[in-house]
RNA sequence: GGGUGCUUAGCUCAGUUGGGAGAGCGUCGCCCUUACAAGGCGGAUGUCGGGGGUUCAAGUCCCUCAGCACCCACCA
């Protein structure tokens, strides 16, 4: 076995195995647990988030499989129309050709092309996690299976009357060309102006102020409103101005929504490009002047001066004309929110179109439902407000997209506009009893993305189809996503699910927080603070890494600085830190309700971790020769008890704590038994005790105690750290026998409660305490560890010689003291160093070894601890309300503590005090 | 304007129903002790953001202020 752990030499093979022994798929007849991927794009590539995500998902999978649950951990990839789309669209920019220019099909055909080719790189990235998703049932959004589950939903939600088609003002972004959902419009504070224009009364001389920070969407103004109580304005309702520019004359109309206060109290009113302004537009039938071509550039409703120009031309050439015509007023600086595309990043304009439309709200209602009753949990519980928040106030959804990459609208339209909804043109025109020569078009327009991912859970089991997979893993377990997509996801999910899988999609949603860099930064290409989960795995150079960060920057310009940042923070790029310890500080990072930082030196830590592991399993194997098999059954020695037992508690806790989704606590309990209780003290006991002649049969009970706690442990961390774990077991004496049996396939390990585990507890404690005590007294008087010293105990009990008599090998092997003696009841005692194990002393006479001065200091050190603690405990005790107060056992524990502390004080004092006196005779 | 979360050691974070302030990393000292120097042993480090309240007792519950972050929202 390497003297190291080298993470690159075991990862692949196993992959491979599990893989090709199909342990990922479901298997037995235990309860079914299921898990559903959120599906990433399909041409993306793995990143932060993915990756810790998916680790927790795994742990879940792979726990609940070796509790034999038959678990379904579902994989798949989404078609993500709009990103998936643009990428296409660059791609061919960069060859110099156009989507246009292709025409739809050949254009879909491209995609589907760019699909095969990088599909394959972020399900490959999934693999070198680890996940034990099953392959074989992976999916796509925009399969066969799939796709027809769209347009069943989609069918059905037009009969049930939830899907309707309406003209109103959706959110346009002018790049891509396409409608948005709200969610897809994105609110940035930025800093504009506020510009006061007068409109001329019509047929007087005297003007109207309005401010507004899109003068350019004047040219499409109808009205002008103020607020109906506004006195300074009260002689005008009802007359008209007339437009400048535009010379059109419009009405001066009273609105409650008009602030009185804010600007000139005046607002111009434009219903065809503001929201606000289309809502009142509605309320005084206000004609709609739309002004914009789909690209934002002003259309033929303008006056000819104006066409063709885009909106920020636009918006320049009439503030121009106006000041030419003394029109402009004054102009502020203005604090606005500027609403703007999710992907392009693009200003979107409210803008007048025909698009689908779920209705929401009597889903929402049902999804509010589930929650309230608790049919589906937050974890944590917290993110509940925020979904129901949101819930009550939904807007109705607008699903159609102007693109061509997505699941085609199943609608269909005649010449004179009828609309026929089916799915597909054959049962369009039976149902409608249309003539075969009736022509008709389907709809061009394709899905929102958001609208097959709502499927998800269902569709990818089989629905519409009564399948045996939708009967046995629907609802699925818990859902494992991020914040940010509670709303384009999770809430949809939950209102197609009850719909039409007639139950919840998932019975628990864990929410995670954001993965960051090291300074809290969000992680993002632009920023150049990205780390690839790969590289964390792998490893990477310096230089590459800021290769790495710095091409396809859409700003080369920063390409500089982000290379010097990049440098002086990874000075030698990321070391290999092997999928195990990337994976272990996922979970160990996983608490509620924050966000996580991601810092190298912590992934470092874990691999260190892994090497320790490595190491004990190393050093349990040099003894695998000695152990015998069909040795009897020995009664367990204490350490043997005590590191059962503890195995016992870290076993429950761990279980206890993945319930309840505490990856972290469960990590940290795991972490600390293995290095501490198993490694710092057992491994050293056990060495001791299989370095003695004693009898064979106590080193067998060592030898059985040692590869079955190492065994179980593996078993724990295996849902962690699935490669390192099924490696070293694979080792294991007690192992070799069965070499089909994997630790993947294993079950959950269910270590015996130890029956007297209290004394083992206690004794193994006073033991640490006594080696303890030692090992600091020689720390702080510069005695070498292997310096053999004589010690002396001195107010010992029947007790403390008892454990001693239990211990002793172990002591002499740890603590090594060159003697042990006992000092009678009185016996002097020569100056020496001191620690307490209990009220026992253990000494250590001062003779050539020992600086008086260093240890005056160190046990007044110890006094005054020892004295702050006693105050406050004599503070407690001495104030009656607490005595008459507080429960009783909080009392005498109280009174027992103060009880000890007292005992040790006055130990430490006596011997401080001889000390002293020495020095001065 | 509504809503949510965060503030604990130099750094990153735990601290479950109120009852002796913790871990990892870093740091300092000693040690290449035959599993592991990616290690061992030991040490130091805290007005638990400020203020007020409830309580015998507050990092923990309530109020308030401050700072940071995020989400939602139609003020031109």
């Amino acid at each position: 076995m390497e003297k190291s752990y080298a993470p690159e030499r075991i990862e692949a093979r196993w992959r491979q195995r599990w893989e090709a022994g199909g342990a990922f798929a479901p298997h037995g007849d235990g309860t079914p647990f299921c898990i559903m991927i959120p599906p990433p794009n399909v041409t993306g590539t793995l990143h932060m988030g993915h990756a810790f995500q998916d680790a927790l998902m795994d742990i879940l999978t792979r726990w609940r499989r070796m509790q034999g649950r038959a678990a379904l951990w579902q994989p798949g990839t989404d078609h993500a129309g709009i990103a998936t789309q643009m990428v296409v669209e660059r791609k061919l920019e960069r060859e110099g050709r156009s989507r246009q220019e292709l025409g739809r099909d050949a254009f879909v055909a491209e995609v589907w092309n760019w699909k095969r080719e990088s599909g394959g790189r972020i399900t490959d990235q999934l693999r070198r996690l680890g996940a034990s998703v099953d392959w074989s049932r992976e999916r796509f959004t925009m399969d066969d299976e799939l796709s027809e589950a769209v347009r069943e939903v989609f069918v059905q939600l037009y009969e049930q009357g939830l899907i309707y088609r309406g003209t109103r003002l959706v959110n346009w972004d002018p790049v891509l060309r396409t409608a948005l959902s709200d969610l897809e419009v994105l609110a940035s504070e930025e800093q504009g102006h506020l510009w006061h224009l007068r409109y001329p009364m019509a047929g007087s001389d005297a003007v109207l102020t309005v401010a507004t920070t899109r003068p350019e969407t004047m040219l499409g103004d109808t009205a002008v409103a103020v607020h109906p109580d506004d006195a300074r304005y009260q002689a005008w309702i009802g007359k008209s101005v007339l437009l400048p520019l535009a010379e059109r004359e419009i009405p001066i109309i009273a609105d409650d929504y008009v602030d009185p206060e804010f600007g000139s109290g005046c607002v111009k009113i434009t219903p065809a490009h503001d929201f606000n302004d289309y809502r009142m537009g509605l309320r005084h039938d206000l004609p709609l002047i739309n002004i914009f071509t789909d690209t934002a550039h002003l259309n033929d409703a303008v006056p000819a001066a104006y066409r063709g120009l885009s909106r920020e031309q636009a918006r320049e050439r009439v503030l121009a004309d106006l000041d030419a015509q003394g029109l402009l007023e004054k102009t502020e600086n203005h604090a606005l929110t500027i609403p703007r595309g999710d992907r392009s990043g693009a200003i979107v304009e409210p803008y007048l179109t025909d698009q689908w439309y779920v209705r929401t709200e009597p889903l929402a209602r049902e999804a509010v439902q589930a929650v309230r009753d608790g049919r589906i949990r937050f974890v944590p519980d917290n993110w509940s407000k925020t979904y129901y928040e949101w819930m009550q106030n939904i807007e109705d959804w607008c699903i159609s997209r102007q693109l061509w990459w997505g699941h085609r609208i199943p609608a269909w339209y005649d010449a004179d506009g009828n609309i026929y909804v089916g799915r597909d043109e054959q049962e369009v025109r039976a149902k409608h009893a249309l003539d075969a020569n009736l022509p008709l078009h389907q709809d061009e327009d394709v899905l929102d993305t958001w609208f097959s991912s709502a499927l998800w859970p269902f569709s990818t089991l089989g629905w519409p189809r009564k399948s045996a997979e939708l009967e046995r893993f629907y609802p699925t377990d818990i859902l494992v996503t991020g914040f940010d997509i509670i709303f384009f996801w999770v809430a949809r999910m939950i209102m197609m699910g009850l719909r039409f899988a007639k139950d919840v999609p998932f019975r628990r949603v864990y929410v995670h927080g954001l993965v960051r860099d090291a300074h809290g930064q969000k992680m993002s290409k632009s920023k150049g603070n990205t780390i690839d989960p790969i590289d964390v795995i792998d490893g990477i150079g310096r230089d590459a890494l800021v290769q790495k960060r710095v091409a396809d920057l859409m700003d080369p310009g920063k390409a500089k600085a982000i290379g010097r940042i990049t440098r002086e923070e990874f000075p030698e790029g990321f070391p290999a830190s092997g999928t195990d310890a990337l994976r272990f500080c996922f979970a160990a990072q996983a608490t509620f309700g924050r966000d996580v930082r991601f810092e190298l030196p912590r992934v470092l830590g874990y691999r260190n971790f892994c090497n320790k592991l490595w190491n004990a399993t190393r050093f349990a194997l040099l003894h695998a020769e000695r152990l015998d098999a069909d040795a009897p059954d020995a009664n367990p020695g204490l350490a043997d008890r005590w590191i059962r037992h503890r195995l016992h508690t870290t076993a429950q806790d761990v279980a206890e704590h993945l319930e309840e989704c505490r990856f972290d606590l469960a990590a940290q309990t795991l972490y600390d038994f293995v290095w501490h209780d198993f490694c710092d003290w057992y491994l050293e006991l056990a060495k001791a005790t299989l370095a003695q002649n004693g009898p064979e049969a106590q080193a067998q009970s060592t030898l059985q105690t040692l590869f079955e706690t190492l065994e179980d442990a593996l078993g724990l961390l295996h849902p962690f750290m699935p490669f390192i774990t099924e490696e070293l077991c694979q080792k294991l004496p007690q192992r070799q026998k069965d070499s089909d049996a994997m630790l993947v396939n294993a079950a959950w390990p269910q270590p015996e409660a130890v029956a007297d585990a209290e004394d083992a507890v206690a004794t193994i404690g006073w033991l640490q305490d006594f080696v303890g005590g030692i090992r600091r007294i020689r720390a702080e008087m510069d005695i070498a560890p292997g310096r053999p010293v004589p010690v002396l105990l001195d107010g010992w009990t029947a007790q403390d010689q008892a454990r001693f008599g239990e211990t002793e090998g172990w002591i002499m092997g740890l603590a090594k003291p060159e003697s042990v003696r006992w000092l009678a009841d009185g016996e002097p005692a020569p100056e020496s160093a001191t620690a307490l194990v209990g009220n026992m002393r253990v000494l250590i006479p001062l003779s050539g070894l020992i600086d008086r001065d260093a240890e005056l200091e160190r046990l007044d050190r110890e006094l005054k601890k020892l004295e702050g603690t006693r105050a406050s405990v004599q503070g407690k005790l001495s104030n009656e309300n607490f005595v008459s107060k507080a429960p009783a056992d909080v009392v005498e524990q109280e009174r027992k503590r103060l009880a000890e502390l007292e005992a040790a004080h006055a130990q430490l004092a006596r011997q401080r005090e001889k000390i002293k006196q020495m020095e001065h005779a």
